[in-house]
DNA sequence: CTTATAAAGTCAATAATACTGACATATATT
DNA sequence: AATATATGTCAGTATTATTGACTTTATAAG
């Protein structure tokens, strides 16, 4: 009695999955998961009265040790003012080291201190201890579905970017 | 080479998607579909000088016809003064009506204006259309595995207020 | 060598979203 | 009548972002 609701296509497969309460059901799903994704860090950052932008520097300094200042703003996609003050504090406070460039020295190659991995390790820690979980209790085949979805839903340039690293 | 960084496990399963490594790629991959994900909203709400918090307000008015504004500050999570300039606004902008409640006249029923579900659509067709993009490259198997994977994600608590809405 | 470009850093002003704390109003409950 | 609940509001503050203008240093191009 639903059927005028229901997308008409040519696949019953799309027919399963395609409906606009399901499409919503996942954009509100999306809204949730990132919610509890963020939380756990969230409360670590409170005791160094830093931020989701700290976490997010000191995370892609880690995976891309050595990174490029404007690396990072790709990445981010920020503007220099914005990253300026929270480099600054992570330099300034002693998790982040900025070492001029070798080849170029006007480039400046960012690294995370001992003080900085630490961080790094608590934020990740409960992070992956709720990824973890999830993806025990969803089992490999959904994380294999979950990964591609993901990765459909990104930008194209950002999928570009981030898989052509992988290589 | 890199057996010492593998987490020793009984089951073979687990240890197919269980390294650090993999978890850490699960974490961006997050980071990068939200950011996608909120892309197109975040054009169109530029328009009306309005922002996610807007965008969060309106999605969960549409979903939850008649919520009462204390539903709304639980399902966002948000102190009722945050809440309360974006309702405000919505409110004098005409695209939200606050209704007495019949039964408690204190509380307020909020519905979407002919104007406020003119924006949720703007909204929501463009946030479906990638979804629904994303769900159509990958396959339905994997938008499974990607709902339940979410679903795992997100705060105990959560899950369970939402996935008893669905009942 | 001089000029232009590039990478990084900084200062100032502004905006959106959140917070805490205090308090007001109307309605319900005890 | 006293208390509790639902909503709304005022004031002050913090984080993260923006735009615009400008400086310093270093490389590249003429």
């Amino acid at each position: 009695m639903a059927d005028h609701n229901r997308v008409v296509t040519n696949s019953m497969d799309a027919m399963l999955f395609l409906t606009d309460d399901q499409l919503l059901q996942g954009i509100e799903l999306m809204y949730f998961a990132y919610k509890g994704f963020t939380s756990d860090p969230d409360l670590i950052l409170q005791n160094y009265s830093y931020g989701r932008a700290h976490h997010r520097a000191v995370h892609f300094i880690n995976r891309r040790k050595g990174l490029k200042v404007n690396d990072l703003l790709d990445i981010l996609g920020i503007t220099k003012q914005s990253l300026n003050r929270v480099l600054r504090q992570l330099i300034d406070d002693g998790l982040v080291e900025s070492r001029v460039g070798r080849l170029d020295k006007r480039e400046r190659n960012l690294f995370l201190t001992e003080e900085g991995k630490e961080l790094e390790r608590q934020l990740s820690d409960a992070q992956r201890k709720r990824m973890r979980a999830a993806y025990r209790a969803a089992g490999s085949d959904a994380v294999q579905g979950f990964r591609l979805v993901l990765e459909k839903i990104m930008d194209v340039e950002t999928r570009n970017r981030i898989t052509q690293d992988k290589e």
